[in-house]
DNA sequence: TATATTAATCGTAATATTGCAATATACAAA
DNA sequence: TTTGTATATTGCAATATTACGATTAATATA
């Protein structure tokens, strides 16, 4: 298929899986990285930094754009990217909580 | 193509985009969250749980063991699957590393 | 030994992802 | 208005993923 049968699972475990799909590139790791680093925003010099091309780039920022996780901002040719913060801090609440699991449980197993 | 160009990021993105890879589907949220939640380990409940046939759960508990996140002995005819502790406390701290970036840093973008 | 039970593997169809060349779009500057 | 610069979109080839039927392998039980 290729498909995966999202209907027989809960909201969160899609949300879940949704939010670790965009991070399952490093690219797109590397990307987030870069924004956080710089602090202010930056465009195309993802394309140098990062050795993949315009294109690629380009369509890597889109997929993190439609989950919310960075906003872009015209000025003048160049568009300028940057970690939305809020909506990063939404998507960690949920990650974490995942992540932490083992903390509630105390499961002991061979 | 369908490949990842991996050899042009750092082994620390790989590893990070590898777990989150891993997670970047709502059965393997399910199957991680079963046996957590079960405490003791659980076998083919997971097939009957999650509403996939045998041989795609198999398949996936293959990828989550591969990364090392489950470990299966056989009892019997069954095979119980439970959280590698061990190695699922090392992928949170790879995993939270990446996610706390912003705590890290101070960047304001409009 | 024959038969059931459980899980892994194989093979394959349907679909998704990755990457890029070519092109389009949008805007600035000459 | 033309030219250049930066980014998005389109189209496509190569590969990966998801799902499952059919089969195999391994073990238990009658």
């Amino acid at each position: 298929m290729g498909l995966a049968k999202t209907e027989i699972f809960t909201d969160s475990q899609n949300k879940i899986a949704l939010f670790a799909k965009v991070f399952g590139h490093p690219a797109r790791v590397a990307i987030l990285q870069q924004l956080f680093k710089l602090n202010t925003c930056v465009c195309g010099n993802l394309v140098t930094e990062i050795g993949l091309a315009q294109p690629t780039i380009s369509q890597h920022l889109k997929e993190l754009k439609s989950l919310g996780l960075i906003k872009g901002n015209v000025e003048g040719t160049s568009v300028c990217y940057c970690i939305d913060k809020e909506n990063w801090q939404d998507m960690k609440v949920t990650m974490q909580e995942f992540l932490n699991q083992d903390i509630e449980q105390n499961n002991t197993c061979f």
